[in-house]
RNA sequence: GGCGCUAUCGUCUAGGGGACUAGGACGGGGCCCUCUCAAGGCCCAAACACGGGUUCGAAUCCCGUUAGCGCUACCA
């Protein structure tokens, strides 16, 4: 197979924040198309607005990628230093008489705008500077007079077919004749854009449908710069609950954010993936091999998504118990420590108890989270009783007090430590006392993990051991003696 | 305002002229399982925006309307 049939994408984000959840979706759509097909996908760094991109962002746009598991290929290209290349673009537009010089000021421009609003008028530059004279131009450029290059869009109709909507066509003459070097020689971003994917042979430009817009300008640079085109796909929007455009005070749109909230980025990749994108038919849950499998642009969806952080939550539930111990201890793990509950060396001395221990934990989390916040009573000497818990159960301290000395007894007296042994004893006990088991589980639970909500009784008597599940017991009975 | 894009349950979607009394998933409701909570299983409510065509036949094709969104900078 030769290059030439081997796509080569870009995923090219501005640094100007974190990076967000619809520039992680086009990162995933752009990286499972280059992978699909054996291409090549390119990261670009878009700084050239120099006001608002920071090395604070581009470190979060490499993070985030990086949790994700999204590797491009090559060395990162930063836009800004590629700006001799769009001079000599600009200026190559001027001379193959593309462009033309422009001196009318911004504020001139806001004024007109201004007024052709107030008229109820769409405003579009009127040319006044393409029909300056040549020597007219040539005098004002020496004479020092600040100029911008404008494009000057020819006639006809500009269209292209689109890989998600097909065809899409915009009369040119709806396009003004827009800048491309800025008055102080730095190009403006649809020039940039075009000098830098035709100079990194991008084949194919996958990217949010807000640049729609954009592409009929594009298109004009390339021919207008003797370029073949490439070929163009508008991914659908990522809109918040209300189906406004997804934004900060729709709660975390970074992908940082989820990170930190305990999220598994094979769940967010597959989430964000359903996100504008199906596999056709019933298939939702999918690692990101299978992706790649599945992808194709057919399933690409045209319709703006909303990003709904419930079905995100399921999701990681079903990656939570869906990977192996191995891959979600490392993801756990730094989380038990940070919370205090032990240290890595301990949960390696003891790899096999801690790998049933998260095996018991992850079937009812939807998050890391959740797990370490289960994991607490299976660590610390000390424990915490959830006063919901102790008024419903404890309700009666003498009553509870008696029932777990019962209890205490009875598991201290049971010879081998497992469930089967334990959980008949325990049973044959609430017999004796003619109450249901259940009646015996409760008060226990809340002894042994302070808590209403855990995993089952005997489970957890065998994850604890006796030792601890002893203490656990007396220390609850001195808490019910000083009630 | 102009231009463009879009339109199936609340949400993500399947569907690409007859297989549709429109399927799945999240969320919601109910039941089962059960020592709690999850998980799991079963069931229920819930949609083709509207109006015209085309066709023997339209969720599917065309046109219009409406609505939503995007763009409309010497931002990206």
């Amino acid at each position: 197979m030769s290059d030439l049939t081997k796509p080569r994408l870009r995923f090219a984000p501005s640094p100007t924040g974190y990076l967000h959840v619809g520039g992680a979706r086009t990162a995933l759509y752009n990286w499972l198309y280059a992978r699909k097909f054996s291409g090549a996908l390119l990261l670009r760094i878009e700084d050239t607005d120099k006001a608002r991109s920071t090395d604070e962002s581009t470190r979060a746009i490499f993070e985030g990628l990086e949790w994700l598991g999204l590797d491009w290929d090559g060395d990162v290209v930063y836009q800004g230093a590629n700006l001799p290349r769009h001079q000599a673009d600009a200026r190559r537009l001027l001379e193959t008489g593309a462009a033309y010089r422009c001196f009318c000021t911004s504020a001139e421009l806001d004024a007109r705008r201004r007024e052709a609003e107030a008229r109820k008028e769409a405003f579009k530059y009127d040319r006044r500077c393409d029909r300056l004279s040549r020597d007219e131009v040539d005098r004002r450029v020496a004479a020092g007079e600040p100029s911008v290059i404008r494009f000057r869009v020819p006639e006809g109709a500009t269209e292209w077919i689109d890989l998600v909507h097909d065809r899409i066509a915009f009369p040119n003459k709806d396009i003004e004749d827009f800048v491309v070097l800025r008055s102080d020689a730095t190009p403006i971003y649809n020039l940039a854009v075009v000098s830098d994917d035709i100079a990194m042979a991008i084949t194919v430009v996958m990217r949010g449908d807000d640049h729609i817009s954009n592409t009929p300008k594009q298109i004009l640079l390339y021919r207008a710069l003797g370029a073949k085109l490439p070929t163009f796909a508008h991914l659908p929007m990522i809109h918040g609950m209300d189906g406004k455009k997804l934004s900060k005070r729709h709660g975390a749109t970074a992908v940082g954010d989820y990170q930190h909230q305990g999220l598994l980025p094979g769940a967010m990749l597959n989430f964000l993936a359903l996100l504008g994108w199906s596999p056709g038919g019933d298939r939702e849950v999918m690692t990101l091999a299978e992706m790649i499998d599945l992808f194709s642009v057919e399933g690409l969806q045209k319709k703006a998504a909303i990003f709904d952080p419930k079905k995100l939550e399921w999701m990681n539930g079903q990656h939570l118990s869906m990977i192996t111990l191995a891959e979600l201890e490392p993801r756990v793990t730094p989380l038990i420590v940070a919370a205090g509950l032990t240290t890595a060396h301990d949960l390696q001395t003891r790899r096999d108890w801690y790998f049933r221990l998260l095996d018991l934990l992850r079937i009812r989390s939807r998050t890391l989270d959740d797990i370490v916040r289960q994991a607490g009573p299976y660590f610390l000497d000390t424990i915490e009783y959830d006063p919901t818990a102790v008024a419903k159960n404890w309700k009666d301290p003498a009553e509870a007090a008696a029932l777990l000395r019962a209890v205490r007894e009875t598991l201290a007296a049971t010879p081998k430590w497992e469930a089967e042994p334990l959980e008949a004893a325990v049973r044959a006990l609430a017999e004796i006392r003619g109450i249901t088991a259940g009646k015996l589980f409760q008060p226990l639970r809340v002894a042994l993990t302070g808590l209403t909500v855990s995993p089952g009784i005997f489970e957890m008597l065998i994850q604890m051991g006796r030792e601890l599940s002893l203490q656990r017991i007396d220390a609850a009975l001195a808490t019910l003696s000083n009630a």
